[in-house]
DNA sequence: TGTACATCAGTGAACGCGCGTTCACTGATGTAC
DNA sequence: TGTACATCAGTGAACGCGCGTTCACTGATGTAC
């Protein structure tokens, strides 16, 4: 895959720079890496990687990230704010013609359903942002990982089922850590359709998986 | 991590083998791979180190392995199985003396404990058994993935399921892939306890959100 | 308005690392006669 | 019961790879006078 990579970006675009400085390099390598993220996920940032289709030396990269770690946590952020967007693109199709309660569990789904949308369009980026595992994706990601408004893919959960508290939908009682309950069915089910035993699986079964997990859910936390 | 393990294996085990064969290399290098998932995950099952640990050139390997990529494989397969059994152990701490809807509950529940507690103490074998990201994973597991009750984790859950509609504690047109949407629950939580914002959580934070998860899936499915 | 100069972004070359895998080999084992 | 021999498990040496990172450098830029 990196090979391939090295391939396109040599023959595909030869970023063919005229002046002796780049210009933004700090921007073409972050745009790079969130590239090789999409592709092959978090282990796929790769530094020289990124220099090569920056059309750079690769050590050019230090002038900019102190590491590929930090190289990483930035795409990473990038990642995570991208997944806030899709979240926030679904929220925006709710309406607004409901009851309270009803607005609210609408509201909660939007967030489920843009959260595993992300997932199954944007596996790479998914798993950039979320699925972090081993020691690469200790460290602090900074502001830059919210979406448009302002709150990145975990504050709009727990945005979420503020409404539902406020709504009457859920029991005060119900609310601390509850992000954490319907974060963890929304996320399996995003591993499972991505890289689990769903792999591949109908897109109508999946749908469907979606909308049964989001009930269970909304029964569930009472 | 891996150099650290490479001055182990030399200092602390230098394996002494005293005839030419050596014995059971296949399940020598079987027993490293396992140690090292469990130390570092899929991504730290690396062929040359299992080699050194068992005491043994590295391209010996290729008498019992054809690459790497298939010493993974049953080193997942045995990942499996361990967690079928951790999940079985729970089981078998449930109390017979209780009405078969109260008993099918119990085995579901014992089943997600088993998987979460798994996933705590072993969060290397976890990952080479579940999160198999990446292309790593492909291929056929093997039988040898199973527990003492020849299941392996995915039916096991599958019969915890069953039991619940037999006792009638399911609505049978539930049923269907309903065994995805528990796995979906507790897989989920199980990554954010080991890899993601409940990493290092206290004991009981993590104790109360199991119970609550679980109960939430119990009413969910309905 | 023109020139000297400091800054610092990007270059060129190299390092050491560990990996998976291939090759031709050697020598212990156990079976056939 | 003893010997010749085929088998094949493990050896020794080497390959090419791509990675992250360090070093001393060069030359375009823009600011101070």
């Amino acid at each position: 895959m990196v090979r391939n990579a090295a391939i396109d970006a040599a023959s595909a675009a030869p970023p063919a720079r005229t002046t002796y400085r780049h210009g933004d390099l700090r921007r073409a390598l972050l745009e790079a890496g969130i590239e090789l993220a999409r592709d092959g996920g978090p282990e796929a940032v790769v530094l020289r990687e990124a220099t090569r289709r920056a059309g750079v030396v690769p050590n050019a990269a230090y002038r900019h990230f102190a590491s590929r770690h930090e190289l990483l946590l930035a795409v990473r952020a990038a990642a995570l704010s991208a997944a806030a967007r899709a979240m926030e693109t679904q929220l925006a199709a709710i309406s607004h013609d409901q009851p309270p309660a009803g607005y609210a569990r609408a509201w909660v789904r939007a967030i489920g359903v843009g959260y595993l949308r992300f997932a199954q369009d944007e596996p790479g980026l998914f798993r950039t942002a979320f699925v972090i595992s081993s020691d690469e994706g200790r460290g602090v990601v900074g502001p830059s990982s919210a979406g448009e408004s302002g709150m990145d893919p975990f504050q709009l959960i727990g945005s979420g089922l503020d409404r539902l508290v406020e709504a009457g939908a859920l029991d005060p009682a119900q609310r601390p850590n509850a992000e954490y309950l319907a974060w963890s069915a929304v996320h399996g089910l995003a591993l499972l359709i991505i890289d689990g035993p769903l792999r591949g699986a109908d897109g109508a079964v999946i749908e469907a998986l979606t909308q049964r997990l989001l009930a269970m859910v909304e029964r569930g936390l009472q």
